[in-house]
DNA sequence: GACATTTAGTTTCATTAGAAACTATCCTTC
DNA sequence: GAAGGATAGTTTCTAATGAAACTAAATGTC
């Protein structure tokens, strides 16, 4: 927060230009490449597989999650539980998934993958799969391995300053 | 696309349980890292200043262009025109900013910081960066340099794959 | 120079998301 | 064990979003 004009004022006066650089503020940066990425991934599991992406990440994460919970969902997620709800009930009308009342909690559903929803997967995961493999081809291993590296540690961080 | 499955199969049928783990698969953890990144910057414009992201980011891209129009905010930001159009809509409105139809083209409209919207982002940008340094403040400027430079190879990248 | 086409921006309309209210179950505590 | 929270999930209601229709101005074509 320096006054590093050269016009020589001395004081941040109301009139003085402040500029933001968004190429150069990583906030911005960030947000539109993830958000390329989602648009260029939709095309996978929406136009072939009519799914949106609160569907898509409930579906991905079941594939690898044997008790799965909508709350679980909303903490892996970061969505929504209205959204995450409405994604659930779609996937189940569906078929896809299936939801059972927990034995032990009667609030909670424990929700599944039918045969119908892993055969879907199994076609879609390895096109999204290959999609990346495409999209970080273009970086070597190592700049990878640093890149998901420095996200680790930037989500750290958020948790640290809020 | 390998099979590494021990179980012997020759074949994927359909009843193979193929596994995305979202946590090694970029898209994912791209969008989460962003998503909450902006979440906590809304708190900044949005509980202050009462701008929601869209105004903001024509605020911002305001703040170092000068000849800017609702197309290039389009372009620059990826956002929908529509969202554009009542953004900039709400920034006049609120005397933040103001349009004169462009002399060469009558269809375009040329946008400019009013004293109003100048003033403001002369406080909201140095907290804006201020927050964005807490941020990487865990990164060494190696690591951020390397971030920026991964983050465009990929954009590069996501263009040539469509 | 009229007529079709393109382009910038707005408006309308249908969909979507999220906030808040609500239901049903569970947990605490007295 | 009844009362007063919590908690998981759904529903309702409102606001935001994007697709598509629309307006107005520019450009191209004949």
């Amino acid at each position: 927060m320096t006054m590093d004009k050269a016009d020589g004022d001395v004081s941040l006066e109301s009139s003085a230009r402040v500029e933001l650089d968004l190429n150069q503020f990583l906030p911005y940066q960030l947000n539109r490449l993830a958000d390329r990425i989602s648009q260029a991934l939709e095309k996978l599991y929406a136009e072939s597989y009519e799914l949106n992406i609160a569907q898509w990440r409930v579906l991905a994460w079941l594939s690898h999650c044997d008790d799965l919970t909508a709350k679980k969902v909303c903490a892996y997620t970061n969505m929504d539980k209205a959204r995450v709800s409405r994604a659930i009930q779609s996937l189940e009308d569906r078929g896809l998934i299936s939801r059972t009342p927990s034995q032990q909690d009667q609030r909670l559903h424990d929700l599944q993958l039918t045969d119908a929803g892993q055969a879907l997967l199994n076609k879609l995961v390895p096109e999204a799969q290959a999609w990346e493999a495409g999209l970080v081809s273009t970086l070597s291993v190592g700049e990878y391995r640093d890149l998901l590296n420095t996200m680790r540690k930037l989500e750290r961080q958020l948790e640290r300053i809020g």
